[in-house]
DNA sequence: CTCATTTCTTAATCCTGATTAACTTTTTGC
DNA sequence: GCAAAAAGTTAATCAGGATTAAGAAATGAG
């Protein structure tokens, strides 16, 4: 199903129904099972994916050997590695299903040909990207100005429903600390 | 001067003189002397700042009443206030003339303007903020990795040139630690 | 040139969250 | 349905940086 993706860009452009079935016919639904890869450290990023179903995750192993959570990717986000995507060089992230997942594969060809034919696409990803650096923003400032425990509770408050859908592991990997610290704060109240 | 901001945009997208030509005729250069302001907490970002010379920073007074600096704008970089301009709610940042500087105001105003009349505007926009976004995911990766003395030993061997232009208490502002903190790790060594 | 302000340094103490390790509970695969 | 693996908990010890406070050095304005 499509009908999502075109809902999302029809958010923030206006395409025409013709427009519409041109995206469409150029694109195609990918079914992922829960925690297979649809990128591993030393491949090319090969396509920006649209989360059409499901959760994903980004991440890398750090240097001390453990995950790191940098991005969830939930319906209607985009998820990628745009330096790897971008200069064509290995990547040094996963992307994984966190659930069984569906995602829409956009590729550097489809971006040529698309963009080409519907110019409002470009306006589309600009605003997309905007939002994403805006977030991305927002989220050194909340790194910068509050403590782990302050970050978790302002986490967990602002988005209940997602707190159930993930490993508390996984949380406390994205929100840079430790399982057993998270553990700890839990247990307080 | 607008040659800088025309080379930065052919860099990535395609003009021709006399579209450059209009470009210059819809912008103009405003100087701002050090420690000038061009955005304060509670006023709405009235647009995207391309630096044509001299140094900014963006920053904030976080929780412990002390500046918080989240990105520093050199020659060539654009910088802003995305929320606040997309949003048109009141900014919670400054954006304050480090060094004597000259600026290029790109307003909402200009941007439906010359976009229309430029549709590899869009282009270019929409490169320059993939480039932003993925250097503020970098950014994040860092932070996430990295001890905060391994991260200004990175940054000071990265950009040795840039570290005589900034305080000290800027630099371990934006690598998000305190003045002390940096006195003490350069001692070491 | 001089005084005032800004910036930088040093050191003692304190706090947040990491590490380690053992254990419990839940989930998964066959 | 059961064994094995994955996920979560608890507690003791440890480390990286913050805080506080005082003084030294550099910069700037008149």
């Amino acid at each position: 199903m499509y009908t999502i993706l075109l809902e999302h860009i029809r958010k923030y452009v206006a395409i025409t129904d013709d427009e519409a079935g041109l995206i469409c016919s150029k694109l195609k639904v990918t079914a992922i099972k829960k925690k297979a890869f649809l990128l591993i450290p030393g491949k090319v990023c090969k396509a920006n994916y649209f989360v059409s179903k499901g959760l994903l995750r980004l991440y890398f192993i750090n240097k001390k050997e453990q995950e790191q959570i940098t991005q969830f990717g939930l319906e209607c986000w985009w998820i990628t590695d745009y330096d790897s995507l971008d200069t064509q060089k290995p990547s040094g992230f996963y992307i994984q299903a966190v659930e069984d997942a569906e995602v829409i594969a956009w590729t550097q060809e489809t971006q040529a040909e698309l963009t080409h034919a519907i110019p409002q696409l470009e306006t589309y990803f600009r605003k997309i990207l905007q939002r994403a650096y805006t977030a991305a923003q927002r989220r050194i400032v909340y790194i910068l100005d509050y403590t782990d425990e302050e970050r978790y509770r302002l986490f967990s408050t602002s988005y209940p429903g997602f707190l159930q859908r993930v490993p508390q592991y996984m949380l406390a990997s994205y929100l840079g600390f430790t399982p057993q610290f998270l553990s700890k704060i839990r247990a307080k109240k």
